[in-house]
DNA sequence: AGAGTTGCACGTACGCTGTACGGCGGTCAA
DNA sequence: TTGACCGCCGTACAGCGTACGTGCAACTCT
């Protein structure tokens, strides 16, 4: 037994540790090759090509989301345990994130987290359109956040690493900008990401059958018969 | 009077012409100097490297929002302008929206937008703190929402292209799924866009000083400080 | 047991990439 | 005129993804 067989699986978690240590742009057949201590060309017995190797590494992320979905739980206690379980991914693998992200798989692996948020939503007495549109506008919302997380924000973070936090931008063209360059600057991501994840909550309660009177438990959600 | 003088300006509106045409992937200093009709060489006179031009392309495209700024409108009507205007460049330019969105771009193009946002939510009565939190759930709302529109959707969109809309999936596994296939298969992306527009734009109604009798709906919910 | 088939690992090679380096021609100041 | 400069270019190098052919091991069938 002089070395293990060399699979798929085995490719894409080396694939997944590489990314994680040297950062996607590390990544080369060749470099995952010797990483494996075998051929180049042997890869491609186990993968038929690079792209599809990457997808496999979104898939393989994507599948270790841990679900521990409580049918029995108030559909907003549910929705913020899918969400965090899908943000949770981004700190174990955070650079293997943007692989995800930017990236449209055909698998089931991402069906699962759909079914169970759908599942979900139509608890909470939305139909199907609404449910559909929701759970669209929780995964923009994931997504960016998720963006922003790993590092590869868009628009505001120049304030933060290349000019000086506190400084460095011209008061008189950015005022607001100006005054807020501290607080632009640094970010409590789990803060920022619940507060953002409440206010949705929030907007999907009001729009739920059931109303805006959700002061406290309310208890009546109908939770008829989750699956199946 | 040969050939104009190529300039960076230049360079970048090839770029960008190149990317929409066809693709990210097909871009290549070779491949935008051949198109200029120029060495390859030549185009590292203006730009430093293939990444700034890259760069250069997210700054291009992201300062050609449109801002029509009324101060006099309602506040929420001035962060329903300003969404759609940062949604439109997508529409605009959408295979370039990718390389914007996936570049953390340190340039003042992207300062304006926050400025202008800012002074919004500030506005609207929102400290400075509860103001750069509220843009940074809008941003990454958008930003997850171009993400999708784009094509690049990351979790729920196997349904639509690979697998048969109608059916496909097997209903046993995936019964919600299976359900509202034809939904999940379908997406009207203006209209999905405004529907979460319109839930955060609520949800941050609820929690603007002037309180929650704008809407009717929504009631109590004091939001008590935001963060919990 | 021998023959045939199959599957995996490998080396080589091709066309592509980004870019460091040096040369070449034209324009302008002295 | 001469020298300096600047924009343009060709060459070269290391690295990329992967198509192709070869050889070795194990298994099946007669």
């Amino acid at each position: 037994m002089p070395t293990k067989p060399l699979s798929r699986a085995r490719i894409v978690a080396a694939a997944i540790d590489l990314i994680e240590r040297e950062g996607a742009d590390a990544v080369s057949m060749r470099r995952i090759a010797a990483e494996l201590g075998v051929g180049v060309m042997s890869l491609y017995n186990h993968v038929p090509s690079k792209d599809a190797l990457l997808s496999g590494v979104a898939e393989a992320v994507l599948s270790e989301i841990e679900f521990t979905d409580d049918p029995g739980a108030h559909w907003a206690d549910r929705v913020r345990v899918q969400a965090r379980a899908f943000r949770q991914i981004a700190s174990l693998y955070p650079r293997s994130t943007m692989v995800v992200v930017s990236r449209q798989l055909h698998s089931a692996a991402g069906l699962l987290p759909v079914e169970r948020a759908l599942a979900t939503l139509r608890s909470a007495g939305f139909d199907g359109a609404e449910a559909v549109s929701m759970l669209r506008v929780f995964i923009a919302y994931i997504v960016g956040s998720l963006l922003r997380e790993v590092g590869v924000t868009p628009a505001f973070a120049p304030v933060s690493a290349p000019a000086v936090p506190s400084a460095g931008v011209d008061p008189a063209l950015f005022p607001e900008v100006g005054a807020m360059a501290s607080l632009l600057g640094t970010c409590d991501h789990e803060e920022e990401f619940e507060f953002g994840l409440e206010m949705l909550i929030q907007a999907a309660t009001a729009r739920a059958p059931g109303g805006g009177q959700t002061g406290g438990q309310t208890g009546k959600q109908v939770s008829r018969e989750g699956t199946r």
